[in-house]
DNA sequence: TTTAGAGTTGTAATAAATACAAATATAGAA
DNA sequence: TTCTATATTTGTATTTATTACAACTCTAAA
C-alpha cells in the first residue's frame, strides 16, 4: 500500500507534503523525530518547513495514522506503525526499536481501566541497545 | 519511613532542599513536574534556585530513588514511588494517575530482551480521565 | 476566472531544560 | 575553634523543541 491510500485510509487529504512525510513514515521505520522528518526531506522538498512538518505528523496522529512516542524525554519520536507493539529506548544512542507486544492482547481491548477511558498502551522500555553494549565497556 | 530515612537508603546525602523535594514526593502522589516541585517549596526555602530542583531530581533519579516519567509531552513528571506499577495521563485535564500494573511479573524481572538490555519499563495508557468525562460532554 | 477554503510557509514567541561560574554550606584536618 | 577542600546551591544566560500567527499559495468548485 502507498502513502496516497494510507491518508485516504485515515480520512486526510493528501498533498505534496503530507504524501512525502507519510512516505517517509512507511519506507523509515526509524521512529524519527520531527527534525530528523525535516532534514530528510528538506532535498526533495526545499520549500519545507519545520511548521508543515509539526502540523502534517500532529494531524496524523490526530486522526491516527501515526503513533506519538514520548519515550525519549529530549525528543517527540513518530511511528507510522499503528499496529500494536511495544517500545525500546536506548539511552545510549538515543535509538527507538520495536519490540512485540508482550501484555495480555485482550486488555490493549479495554475502553475503561478504573473508570477512566483509554485511548491508547504504551509499553517502553529502556536500557542500553545491544549494538551500544558491544561498542562499550564502560557502561554505568 | 521518613525522607531522610529515604534519601540515606539510595545513597543520597541529605541537605535542606534535598529533603523538602524526596519528602514533597512522598507526601504529594500527584507525579509532580519540576515546575511544580519548584512553585510548592517556593513558601518554605525561599532561596529555592530551579536549577535545584531540577539537580535533585535529576540525583533522585540517577539513584533509582524516583522515576522520571515521560508519559506528557508537554512535561517530565517525578513519582517517588518507585514499586511496579502503571500510569493513566488525562489528556484533558493533564494529571497522572497511578494503576495497578497488569502485565507479566516475571517479565518486569528480565534484564534483557531481545539482546537489549533492559533497565526500567513503563506501562503507560492515555484517555480521558473519570472526573473530565462527568464533567465534559463535548469529548473529541 | 473568481472566489472561498484548505494547506503551507517563515518569523517570532514560548517555555522546558541545561550550562556554567559564582556563592554558600559542610565536614574533616590542624 | 579556625582553616581548607569539597560538595551543594544559586542566578543568569543559553539552548532548543515546539507553538502561535499572519501572510502567502494552492486547489477545486462555481
Amino acid at each position: 500500500m502507498g502513502a496516497i491510500d494510507r491518508l485516504a485510509m485515515y480520512g486526510i487529504k493528501p498533498s505534496v507534503q503530507r504524501i512525502a512525510i507519510m512516505d517517509y513514515l512507511m519506507t523509515h521505520r526509524t521512529h524519527p523525530t520531527a527534525d530528523e522528518v525535516y532534514s530528510a526531506l528538506g532535498d526533495s522538498i526545499p520549500t519545507l518547513s519545520k511548521t508543515t512538518v509539526y502540523n502534517t505528523l500532529k494531524l496524523f496522529v490526530d486522526q491516527k495514522a501515526a503513533l506519538m512516542l514520548t519515550i525519549d524525554d529530549k525528543n517527540v519520536h513518530f511511528d507510522g506503525d499503528t499496529s500494536l507493539h511495544s517500545h525500546f529506548f536506548c539511552r545510549h544512542c538515543g535509538r527507538v526499536f520495536d519490540l512485540p507486544f508482550s501484555g495480555k492482547k485482550k486488555e490493549a481491548k479495554e475502553n475503561y481501566i478504573d473508570g477512566h477511558q483509554i485511548d491508547e498502551i504504551h509499553h517502553y522500555y529502556r536500557g542500553v541497545c545491544k549494538e551500544c553494549m558491544e561498542k562499550k565497556d564502560s557502561l554505568d
